[in-house]
DNA sequence: GTAGCGTTCATACACACGTTTCAATCCGTG
DNA sequence: CACGGATTGAAACGTGTGTATGAACGCTAC
């Protein structure tokens, strides 16, 4: 029944697909217009919501098409690790779990380091639409995870974890959205031939003291106080408190006065 | 000279930064249009362009008046510190310089708690206009602190630390941010009289292990080794490259066809 | 009281957005 | 060749945006 596939010209909706990817990893969810992606696609403008019905439906599809077999591989992991270390495991390998597959996926596909890049801005993307896109589809994944921290971690208090939690994927994948990730990656592959599971230990080693950092030690906490004296000691005089706002002195609107009639 | 200051009914200037503010520390840059502020403030939609000249100048004067104080008392305190021991500083005291004046602003003034918050989105707001104000007005303060930290960590290279920086920054601000760091202080705070120095305290030992961190140990790779195995033996046949886009079968568009026609 | 300045108001402009419509095209099938 | 469904094309709609304009208002000073 598949037969009129590829009819026409007709690879149109790949295009719109791989248009709308690029768009997405540059500038995030609200920038991409559909004019952008499909003057980008070489497609008429009518494109996108005749094949797939919507802005938002065409989202939804990339997000699947690139994120539904990255997750079933994460959670087929968890299961077989957790089957065959049925004694408890390491923060670090949960972690590891998490990376392994997007670093597989990302090394075999022609779409090479766009993938990482494509997960940096999903993760780190504030619109409500891909929010809730993630937080709808991706709950079961995430929940199986928590649990997994949860029991490699068991002193944390779950309110502390699933804040220790948030911190830690905010700063990978606002890491990852940059372009500085490929810069690390080839930098390090270029000072010394360097394995792949070196590379992940070494990020891994970054993330993993957010979990398992204890809280502050006395030490800490005294060099603290010296800190909070020697501020207090150096503040300035306390403005005014909250007067800050009135800035314009007199007269006509502020902005007329300075020299920016230019531009 | 400043008889005419409050002409008029008047305020309207304070009340449209106040309303810029709150819509920016609840949606960011984008979300944030000059009908919402002035309805919110009660004003006429031309005021913003009367007063201040243009979206971006009001956004301009906002972030000036509350960051650039934050940003002076930074540079002060870490001056100070460096006059006090010109041995050297660990990089958590640097951490601390960084943070101690936000602290402070954020508890002395009426905006309270909405300084933090400001404070986070201002750091992890994507768009252009935001990224490109800080990177202009406070490029000094970054080289400053930048400094500091390479003395405090002379064996990590620069361009390590640069990467190193950017993760915890990235960490933090998408922390802020949220209304999840205004729930730990209050928890916090109820679970037991703890002492801001206290707070403080474990808020670094948060974030200073990702500078301090040594790279990735041979134990650690050796786990991550038996992952990667685990994960190749675990992995799915491989699905054939890249043709996962193509997902309509035949015939007429495949949004048609779901029973997605209501809504 | 009236002239003048600072401020507010309603309204309009030009543009970009997502979506819709309907005619024009393509191409396999009869 | 001609029919018909799948696809493409050009143009328009309604809404939201930032900005601009000019009249009306309030107050102060002469």
């Amino acid at each position: 029944m598949n037969k009129t596939q590829r009819t026409g010209h007709g690879d149109t909706r790949k295009r719109l697909l791989e248009a709308t990817e690029w768009l997405f990893i540059e500038g995030g969810y609200e920038a991409m217009s559909l004019r952008h992606i499909t003057a980008r696609a070489g497609a008429n403008l009518a494109a996108v919501n005749y094949h797939f019905g919507s802005k938002e439906a065409l989202m939804q599809e990339l997000l699947s098409q690139r994120l539904d077999p990255l997750n079933l591989d994460r959670l087929q992991l968890l299961s077989a690790c957790e089957q065959q270390h049925p004694d408890g495991l390491g923060a670090a390998a949960v972690l590891g779990m998490l990376f392994i597959p997007a670093f597989r996926l990302s090394h075999g596909n022609t779409s090479g380091p766009a993938f990482i890049r494509l997960l940096g801005r999903v993760y780190s993307d504030p619109s409500l639409f891909i929010r809730g896109y993630l937080q709808d589809h991706y709950r079961p994944i995430s929940g199986r995870f928590f649990e997994a921290f949860s029991r490699a971690l068991p002193a944390l208090p779950r309110q502390e974890l699933g804040l220790r939690l948030h911190f830690a994927l905010k700063a990978l994948s606002g890491m990852l959205a940059g372009e500085d990730m490929q810069e690390l990656i080839t930098s390090i592959n270029k000072g010394a031939t360097i394995n792949d599971a070196e590379l992940l230990a070494r990020l891994i080693s970054l993330l993993s003291p957010i979990l398992t950092a204890p809280f502050g030690t006395p030490a800490q906490v005294k060099v603290i106080e010296q800190l909070l004296d020697l501020d207090r000691s150096t503040a300035r005089i306390d403005r005014a408190a909250d007067t800050s706002h009135i800035a314009g002195e007199s007269g006509a609107p502020q902005w007329i006065k300075e020299g920016r009639l230019a531009s």
